[in-house]
DNA sequence: TTGAAAGCGCTAACAA
DNA sequence: TTGTTAGCGCTTTCAA
């Protein structure tokens, strides 16, 4: 027999199936399934020789068929409905990626990532999580009653969450695993630092009020200041943007504040640039704390943040652990419960 | 040992199949199949009929079993080998996935994240671009002589590169498809916009040498400074870091200096720093043009920068679309072609 | 230790 | 227009 080895050719190639190593190895179909699949039971000769064969034809299993009788797909869905906003101007989201990406390709899994835009992608992706294409869903940035958990729960799909999900009420009743930070702790650190420093009209941007991460860190900042002006409370979207426009109307309300705690690295890039504009100094007149350490922000500010540091990447791989644990124990009653991680702070310049 | 399905939680139904929705419709599975494919050539009682038993039982289907006869996955393999600073300072990734995500999801296609980090990964993307799960494969960043193309056209799968694949000679006979956009020409422009100026010292920050995108962008400047002096030219990396560093080196070497064109705004951004720190003024000493007008560093420096526009989402949407034309329509003799988007010049304040 | 055979759920010829 | 039937490529009983 002429063998060839494979001649590449563009264009329509079949490729080769466990039949056709079989085939070449001389034995059945089962023995080549076995060894493909790590192999016990097989006596060492035959292993060879269909090992032999599949590295002769390049033979990858088909997965799809696989899948169809295992029942397993080996890819978990990233759902993330951030809005653009914070999408494109935060490295948050490519630093989770990278932490789910280590911990899924570290156990065999890919990633199929779907982006929520508009009302009508919440269909799309409910039609692709019920599709089975995915042994498990990680979700990000739950607004207010999103329907994303109930869709995976309906169709019985494994899930985590990014940051605790926290509409009142209503869902407590199930348990949902979530993946979130000590945003109230972290808080409160930073407001303890301003005050440490002397700080005593400390004012506070929060982010979008319909999100977990705002209002935690908004309650970290009042259990140091429980009888606090509301004058001294204005609401951002975590965009630089909406950062100066609310440190604005701080000024406004409050010229004589001497700090601001601002809830994330990128408001507080506004916060300090509306700062500059209105000729107040940092620190010497207004000091300010930012929250993510994010460092393509914060050390690039003038001046450098001083900010609290919550590890995304880290997050992001709790996350993905979390859901293969489930995964490789699905009736367990011992369920996987969420994961809190710490914060701590970084003192840069800005106070 | 009857193993239990996976993936399904104690209490969820099994999902409901194609035979099971004929059974209850009171069909054959072919005719449910019709219509749960659009269903052409099916009488309009029966259609209903199966749409009925689709909605009641929640059938979706399963796609395992779809691509294992269709040979179609509906799923595109997204791989980054980005550098991990550029990827955390930059949001260029998270737009071109944006692009991707638009364009594919319109042809109800999913995205498959690979993200490579290290030399060991790219055996593993090399399984999975193998193992048949995607139906193409879009690839970023390539470095010199990367085996990713090279990988994807021995197991015959559709690809588009994002950025100009260019090392010399070696694979010039194969017909690469990528998109990229305009950077000599954008760099010629903000080289002509420094002049027009009235500058005449003009020196350059260029990205790392062994990527197109960065010595196309060195061409450009070279074809209206064709006679430079080489101390005006100085290596970054694309980082605010790598920028702040090239811009020392630059001042130390012609202090005379009066413009900088930097090959991204994330560069640009660390020389403003510096030149901040040596005293200079911009724009009254030293002009500076950036590159990629991302709005979140560029709008946000101080002063914002004037930089060369590339629309990196329509770039992405382009590579999705040039690919999806291509699994369309495979033994196409008028295979998609390259493209080049247009640059432009965004004037803020810093030039 | 090995092989034969029965599906997994679906699409697409081909018949009726 | 509809149904029958033959696979797609694989894993996993069950028997030998």
């Amino acid at each position: 027999m002429a063998q060839q080895p494979e001649a590449q050719q563009a264009g329509a190639l079949p490729r080769p199936t466990l039949e056709s190593v079989a085939e070449r190895a001389g034995v059945s179909r089962a023995t080549a399934s076995r060894v493909v699949n790590g192999g016990t039971g097989v006596r060492e000769a035959l292993r060879e020789k269909v090992q032999r064969a599949v590295d002769e034809l390049g033979y990858a299993p088909n997965l799809a068929a696989r899948t169809l009788v295992t029942r397993r797909n080996h890819a978990i869905a990233v759902v993330v409905a951030e809005p653009e906003s914070r999408l494109f101007s935060d490295p948050f989201f490519a630093q989770h990626l990278r932490g789910i990406s280590r911990e899924l390709s570290a156990a065999d899994n890919q990633m199929v990532l779907l982006l929520i835009e508009a009302q009508q992608d919440y269909e799309r992706v409910g039609r692709y999580l019920a599709g089975g294409h995915v042994d498990g869903a990680l979700l990000f940035s739950l607004h207010r009653s999103d329907p994303l958990p109930e869709m995976a729960r309906r169709v019985g799909l494994p899930t985590v969450i990014g940051g605790r999900p926290g509409w009142p009420g209503a869902e407590s009743d199930r348990e949902l695993v979530y993946v979130d930070s000590d945003n109230r702790g972290g808080a409160r650190m930073a407001v303890q630092h301003l005050r440490s420093l002397g700080r005593t009209r400390i004012a506070t941007i929060t982010g979008p009020l319909d999100q977990t991460s705002s209002t935690d860190r908004l309650d970290g900042y009042r259990d140091l200041i429980p009888d606090g002006d509301p004058a001294l409370i204005a609401e951002g979207d975590f965009t630089p943007d909406g950062g100066g426009r609310a440190m604005a109307e701080l000024l406004a309300r409050r010229p004589d504040l001497d700090a601001v705690f601002a809830a994330s690295d990128a408001m507080a890039s506004g916060a300090l640039r509306v700062l500059r504009t209105h000729g107040r100094r940092v620190p010497e007149d207004v000091a300010i704390v930012g929250f993510d350490d994010v460092e393509s922000i914060a050390a690039w500010t003038e001046p450098p943040l001083t900010t609290v540091r919550q590890d995304i990447e880290e997050m992001g791989r709790l996350m993905a652990r979390l859901l293969l644990r489930r995964l490789a124990s699905p009736a367990q009653p011992l369920a996987p419960t969420s994961v809190i991680t710490p914060t701590r702070l970084v003192r840069r310049e800005s106070a």
